[in-house]
DNA sequence: CCTTATTCTGTACGACGTACGGAGTTAGCC
DNA sequence: GGCTAACTCCGTACGTCGTACAGAATAAGG
C-alpha cells in the first residue's frame, strides 16, 4: 500500500528516457534489458497485480535480473512511472486520425481512453505532479489541436476544449476503473459488498434524515443506473457545441 | 512514496467507524484520543506534509502518542483514510442550501470543491476503490439529488447529472492540484522547472513533427492560458442545460 | 595486456504497516 | 476492599519497500 509519485530528479535525464536519445555505450558488457523493455514488465506487474504490487523487487524477478540492476537502465521507481505513463498515452487513438468531424472524433478517443484505462487502471492512480511531456504524449496532443483547427476557435479556446475533455475523461474513467480495482483487490463483488453493508446502512439512512437516497434506493435506481461516462461525455461535447456555433456566429459566420 | 488505498477489512466495522456509532466503553482507563481526533492530525499531517508523508508513525507523533495505540481507534490505515476522505468531504457546500437555481448553485459548488481540493490535494489521489459512504459523503448526495428536482428531470438522469458533475470537477481539479503538489514536493516552480526543460525540449519538439505545439509555444498561448477549470465547467452546465430543456420540451413543456 | 567505461549484484539502512503479547487502568461485583 | 473482566496503551519484531554503496565481472580502445 503505497502513493505513487512521478518523476521530479534530474530534469533532462527523465527526458531523456522517455524520448530514447541515449547512445548506446561503446565499451563494457552486452546490456542485458533497455528503459523500454523495463516499462514493458512494469506495465505488466501493474495491469496483473495492481499498483501496490508494482515494486522494483517484482519488475526485476519478472525480468530475471537483480533488483538493482534496473537501476542501471532508469534513475528510479518515478522516472519508471513516467515511462509506463508515456508507452500506455500511446495507445490513445490519434485525433486527426480518426474518421469523421471534431465530435466524431472526440467521442470516438473518450471511449477508446475509458478502454485503455480500465486495461491499465493504476494509470489514474498515479500522481503525475507534472506531465512528463513525452513523445507520445506530446504527438496525442498535436494530433488533438490538429484536429480541432476546424472549429475556427482562436487558439487558448482550443488548448481549453482539449483540457476540458482530457479531464473530464480522466475523471470519469476513474469513477468507473476504481470499482473494479476495488473487486480485484478485496475479491468482492459490488454485490457482495453492498450486501454486506446493507444490514447497517439500512439502519443509518432512515428515511426522514435521507428522503430522496431512500426513495431512489427502493426505485432500484443505484441499482441499473445510466452509462454515467457516456451521459456526461455528451453534455460536455453538447455544451462545446454551442460554444463553437456561438462563436462561429459573434465572428461573423463561416 | 505509497498508493494508498481506502478501506477493503470489515465492513460493519469501516461503517460503524464512519457514523460514529460506537457507545463510549464502561470499563477500562479512560481513552485519549477519539477516532475523529485521528482523523483530525492525519488531515494536517497529510495538508502540511503530503499523502507520501501521512504514515501511521507521524500522526501518531503528532498526537503525542505511541504509533500501535492509534489501532486502539481505528483499524488500520485504509479505515483511517476513508475517515479522512468523509472528514473532508464535509467541506462541500450542500447543493440545496446555496442560492439560486440549480446552475448557479452547482457552479458555486463547483468552484468551492476545487478549493477544498486545494486545501486538501491527497484526497484526489486516494483511490477510493467503492465510495465509503460516511455521513457527509451521503447527505450530500441527498442534497444534491434535491436540489435538482426542480429540474424535472427523470430519477435516473438526475443520479447521471451528478456524476457527470462530480467527475468533471474531481478530474479537472486534479489536473489544477497537481502542478501546486509538484511545486511543494520538488521545491520548484513551474517556470523554473520548464526553463530546466527548455534546451532539450526545444531540440526534441522540432516544428516537422510538431508544428502546431510550436506555433502556440512561440505565440505564447501556454503562458497565459484560459482557466481550463472554469471554461469545461461552463460548457458542461451548458451541455446540461440543453439537455434540461429538450427533456422539457418532449415531455409537454412545463 | 592494461586501462577505462559499463553492467550487474550483494549487502545494508532507514522507512513503512501492523501482528502479538504484555503492562497498566478502570468499573462492576462479591 | 479485593477480584475479575474489559479496556487502553506500548515495545518489540517481521516482512516489505526504495535505493546508496562498494565491488566483481565484462568488453572495447590503447
Amino acid at each position: 500500500m503505497t502513493t505513487e509519485y512521478s518523476a521530479g530528479g534530474d530534469p533532462t535525464r527523465s527526458l531523456e528516457l522517455l524520448w530514447g536519445v541515449r547512445e548506446r555505450p561503446k565499451r563494457g558488457p552486452r546490456p542485458k534489458l533497455t528503459a523500454p523493455r523495463i516499462a514493458e514488465a512494469a506495465i505488466e506487474v501493474a495491469d496483473a497485480e495492481g499498483l501496490a504490487a508494482l515494486s522494483m523487487r517484482r519488475v526485476a524477478e519478472r525480468l530475471g535480473v537483480s533488483p538493482m540492476s534496473l537501476y542501471t537502465y532508469v534513475p528510479g521507481k518515478a522516472e519508471l512511472l513516467d515511462l509506463m505513463l508515456d508507452t500506455v498515452q500511446g495507445e490513445a487513438p490519434l485525433l486527426d486520425e480518426l474518421p469523421g468531424g471534431w465530435r466524431a472524433r472526440a467521442e470516438r478517443w473518450a471511449r477508446e481512453s475509458l478502454a485503455s484505462y480500465q486495461r491499465h487502471p493504476w494509470v489514474l492512480q498515479v500522481a503525475t505532479s507534472r506531465p512528463p511531456m513525452g513523445p507520445n504524449e506530446l504527438t496525442w496532443s498535436e494530433s488533438a489541436l490538429r484536429a480541432l483547427a476546424e472549429t475556427g476557435l482562436p487558439d487558448r479556446e482550443m488548448v481549453a476544449v482539449v483540457s476540458s475533455l482530457d479531464n473530464y475523461v480522466k475523471g470519469a474513467a476513474r469513477a468507473a476503473v476504481d470499482a473494479a480495482l476495488a473487486e480485484r483487490r478485496t475479491g468482492m463483488s459490488d454485490e457482495q459488498h453492498y450486501r454486506a453493508r446493507e444490514p447497517l446502512l439500512a439502519r443509518l439512512i432512515t428515511p426522514d434524515r435521507f428522503p430522496t437516497m431512500n426513495r431512489l434506493h427502493y426505485a432500484g435506481v443505484f441499482d441499473a443506473p445510466v452509462d454515467d461516462f457516456e451521459f456526461g461525455l455528451q453534455r460536455l461535447l453538447d455544451g462545446i457545441e454551442h460554444f463553437i456555433a456561438r462563436h462561429r456566429d459573434d465572428t461573423g459566420g463561416g
